[in-house]
RNA sequence: GGUCUCAUCGUCUAACGGUUAGGACACCAGGUUUUCAUCCUGGCAAUCCGGGUUCAAUUCCCGGUGAGAUCACCA
């Protein structure tokens, strides 16, 4: 039997972690077993749908690489792959149902039934539609919602990742098939969808393990076998709560990437809340991921997002990328001041940064004192406890005799070292405010990459104009 | 309120009856002749509670407690 699963992500709004992770599970189940992965648009609320919502959802899976077999974007063999062009479809399987006895039309007007709800509420019940099922509906017109006749009753079903799971009968209710404007629900849909388009493992999220019961009633009355069902854990905000929705501040998964993340970052990180493979290892490449992933190594309990051990795992990433790679990534997070800089320049600066980037983001403050001549700014010696009481006569004193030494040197890292070592001697000082002080005179930045690479990507000339900027300024 | 699910360091997690309860992030300390970072070393820190079953429970069972989900003409 081939793997086949799908993600049906509905076009509300744009996708956070806890969408994507759905969508990523079902993408590594269907690849880690040579299967195939469907995208399937469940746009069967025309209210509440968000214009560029189904463009951003394809933007998001082709960053992370999640490519499909067949969707809504490339078409396949069971297209359409959008609800709302299927109609038609639904209708049919919606006939057999009412031909068959298991369907009816809901008479009830919006109000009466929230009058039903009310009820059962102030009764402290949880509300049963089928307790108010009418002896004699009449004739599904359309116009009414058409609503599935259950058959009550108790139900043990296995979940890859949950387990064995069980419901009484006092979930199942008369749930409602076609609403009035002609659409069918999500309950309806995706089970008509699944069984036409050949879908093996349904992989969704916790919040549909209470209806489950009800699903697989449908599954009965419509003679369909059920599909082997996975329950993903909940993502949770940053207080663990509440699940991650829109509303707690679930950002859109492509502000990672404006915020300098790396998609393989992503990807990783994503896979690994909640799944690990058993060993230690903390990080995974997509091939590793696909090799590695099975269901039933996914974690039953939610979990939270922690920004921090993202960061850090953005800073892994970065320093695995060959310069090449990371250069290209970078192209767009220069100063602006290295906008005329040529290539070769920047990818020196780019390998000093290398290991202080965290996201792409970091390139501008680490790397604007070799694009831009910095205003020097005495403070920043006074206000270090080494430099202060030094004094300013000695301050200059050793400026000058760095300049002088540094004019008569060869300019490579290792030339400059030598260098930097004898002016040690020379001037009886330690390193730590010898090389603090030159620091600051060549950078004015805060911090910076080692004083002997930096200098030699500054070059000559412009290491003893800085150190003379800086002695003038004083 | 009914129903369902879950429960190991602050966080993400490993240990499918026998371990000094392991790793990672974060945090703290030290090292790599300046800073910031990287890298290395070390440290802090957990089995929700109570009963069982067992020679032995993080692990199995029961009961609490806590947390989450659901009870829509949303998905």
């Amino acid at each position: 039997m081939t793997v086949r699963t799908r993600f049906a992500p509905s076009p509300t709004g744009f996708m956070h972690v806890g969408n994507l992770r759905t969508g990523l599970f079902a993408w590594l189940t269907a690849r880690h077993a040579g299967g195939e992965f469907v995208l399937r648009l469940e746009d069967t609320d025309k209210n509440r749908e968000v214009e560029g919502s189904a463009e951003h959802i394809l933007e998001c899976l082709n960053m992370l690489g999640l490519e499909r077999n067949e969707g809504v974007d490339i078409g396949g063999p069971h297209a359409p792959y959008k609800q709302s062009e299927r109609l038609d479809i639904y209708r049919q399987w919606a006939q057999r149902l009412i031909d068959s006895g298991r369907a009816y039309a809901d008479p009830y007007t919006a109000g009466e039934v929230q009058a039903f709800r009310d009820a059962a509420k102030a009764n402290k019940q949880a509300f049963l539609y089928r307790n108010h099922r009418p002896e004699n509906p009449p004739v599904w017109d359309g116009t009414m919602p058409l609503r599935f006749k259950s058959e009550p009753k108790a139900y043990d079903w296995h979940d890859e990742v949950m387990g064995d799971l069980h419901a009484g009968a006092e979930v199942i209710d008369d749930f409602i098939l076609i609403k009035s404007d002609g659409y069918p629900t999500y309950n309806f849909a995706h089970i008509v969808d699944d069984a036409e388009m050949g879908i093996t493992h349904v992989i969704r999220g916790q919040e549909f393990i209470s209806s489950t019961p009800n699903y697989i009633n449908l599954y009965e009355a419509l003679g369909l076998e059920s599909p082997i069902m996975a329950t993903m854990p909940h993502i949770m905000n940053e207080q663990g709560n509440k699940k991650l929705g829109k509303r707690d501040g679930a950002k859109d998964v492509l502000d990672y990437v404006r915020e300098g993340f790396l998609p393989e970052t992503l990807l990783s990180f994503i896979a690994t809340l909640g799944w690990n493979d058993g060993t230690e290892q903390e990080i995974f490449s997509r091939a590793e991921l696909i090799e590695k992933f099975t269901l039933d190594r996914v974690q039953k309990s939610g979990a939270r997002f922690d920004d921090k051990r993202l960061l850090w795992m953005n800073g892994q990433f970065i320093r695995e990328l060959s310069l090449d790679d990371l250069y290209q990534r970078v192209e767009k997070h220069w100063p602006e001041a290295a906008a005329s800089a040529d290539e070769a320049f920047k990818k020196q600066v780019l390998a000093l940064a290398q290991d202080r980037l965290k996201t792409l983001l970091d390139l501008p403050t680490l790397t604007e004192f070799f694009f831009a001549e910095p205003s020097p700014n005495w403070h920043m010696i006074d206000d270090n406890k080494q430099l202060g009481k030094l004094g300013r006569e000695r301050q200059i004193e050793l400026l000058n005799a760095a300049k002088a030494a540094l004019a008569a040197s060869e300019f490579d890292a290792e030339s400059l070292q030598n260098t930097l070592n004898q002016l040690l001697e020379t001037t009886s000082e330690k390193p730590g405010t010898l090389f603090s002080l030159i620091r600051f005179a060549l950078t004015w930045a805060p911090f910076s990459p080692g004083l002997p690479e930096t200098m030699a990507i500054l070059d000559k000339d412009t290491v003893a104009h800085r150190l003379q900027s800086a002695i003038d300024a004083a």
